[in-house]
DNA sequence: GTTGACCTTAGAGTCAACTCTAAGCTTATA
DNA sequence: TATAAGCTTAGAGTTGACTCTAAGGTCAAC
């Protein structure tokens, strides 16, 4: 085994991930042990360790594993792809947080008012408003497709 | 079949939901039917409607089917509940939103910067700022534990 | 030489909220 | 009467990202 080289639990602590997760992640090509021991164990050298950490901060961000996928597609082959790529796929990233938020910020609003209107004390529900709001028509529009 | 009832197509319909969502939410005991025809049919009268609206208002709102689980118990048999029971379901809620706000603002933020430093034209991604933000050391910190 | 920590694998289980399937009745329409 | 639309059930499948289990091999320390 080279000088530098990390076991999986090594590996783990290193970049925050479980050993379960980095053999997850490796069953789904994103994160690869360039050798293994006579006993079969992973063995992390620089390039794979800087792989992980590159992974780990793709998903820091939020990134789906499909979409960390394509890039270190890109990554590992920069000249054959554009910065217009790369750009793509985190503006279309942003565009899905961007609409979650709204959705959340809707909700947010919703539940504020719910919570105005309640005195929130230990009296009887029996004319609780936010019960009574529910009761009433449409209280919110329907929610959008995920 | 009493005036005014409704088959689970027609609740469907009223409601915005599919007939198998209603089923699966009966399985969960949120929605009921209070009739069967003889074959079997499910027959809604205005009693299960109107417990179906309160679900249905309740998880636009983001809900869960927990919760709503919860808040129709309250509604079931209000003088047994109070006022503070309503609210700290919402108040719950409320704070699952903002947490989730706040995770999804922290990933728009780090997306529209690294947006910002990228070119996003056709050059070759040799140099592509997106893809040497994420190579370089941490460039967030860890994912909250959802 | 034996404990105990660590490693291996394939594959199953978890979560939430649906969504769909198959096989078979029932009901309405032409 | 035939066809199609709609209903029933139990139960399996979907999604994404893990998380865990079982059964067993390896390795360092005492």
């Amino acid at each position: 085994m080279a000088d530098g080289m990390l076991k999986i639990s090594e590996l783990a602590a290193k970049i925050g991930l479980s050993a379960h997760t980095i053999r997850f992640y490796e069953k789904h090509d994103l994160i690869r042990a360039s050798e293994r021991s006579e006993a079969g164990y992973r063995f992390y050298n620089d390039s794979d360790i800087r792989r992980a950490e590159f992974v780990k901060a793709a998903r820091n961000i939020g990134f789906s594993l499909e979409d960390i996928s394509q890039l270190l597609s890109i990554r590992v082959d920069k000249s054959s792809h554009s910065c217009q790529e790369v750009t793509d796929i985190t503006q279309h990233k942003l565009d899905e947080v961007n609409e979650k938020i709204s959705e959340l910020e809707s909700m947010q609003n919703t539940l504020q008012i719910l919570l105005k209107s309640c005195c929130g004390g230990p009296e009887k529900a029996t004319h609780c408003s936010i019960i009574e709001a529910l009761e009433a028509r449409a209280v919110v529009k329907n929610r959008s497709a995920a």
